[in-house]
DNA sequence: ATGTGACTTATAGTCCGTT
DNA sequence: AAACGGACTATAAGTCACA
């Protein structure tokens, strides 16, 4: 598994954890919001800084984005919205 | 303690555990051997593929590189002032 | 709330060298 | 063997509109 799967893992599971959303988590990290999402998708291959910023904004250690994900690791989940009424 | 400079420790002790030159490094990791110098002066800023590429010539898992330096190790030498990190 | 394609600008990364 | 420079080229960084 390589580092930018790791990573994608790692931040779905932190976000999860802080109950942060994207974009949430892009403001702290000071990055686009589409930006995380690339990241979180494999598409992009992000810098040393960027991970830098990305660990701080969630309060965790850099190497905790290289984190081996379990064997039998589902992707996690996206955060589900509490639920969003068409608010038309 | 930056990425960048953790990536720096760990690549100069790495290395020199497998008692392999920067070339060497460069050959194995195919990569440019002026980066490698780049990397352990902290000019610059490496993405996750090429971690990736450095951790496996090195036969070590990535996390190997983002291992904080103990507190009484030795800096690497000599930061080159060549290139203005990504400020950001 | 997230994913994606299209886009521009900054810089990652290479290749030629010299010290 | 390694630090460093100049001039490149490829791609990461960063932003947007829209699905």
């Amino acid at each position: 598994m390589d580092g930018r799967a790791r990573i994608a893992w790692n931040l779905r599971r932190l976000r999860a954890l802080s109950g942060i959303t994207q974009e949430g988590l892009a403001g702290e990290a000071d990055v686009d919001r589409t930006y995380i999402s690339g990241i979180e998708n494999r598409s992009f291959n992000a810098t040393v800084d960027i991970l830098d910023r990305l660990a701080s904004a969630l309060k965790v250690d850099v190497q905790e984005l290289l984190t081996v994900p379990p064997a039998n690791a589902d992707q996690p989940p996206n955060q589900r919205p509490g639920r969003k009424p068409n608010s038309r």
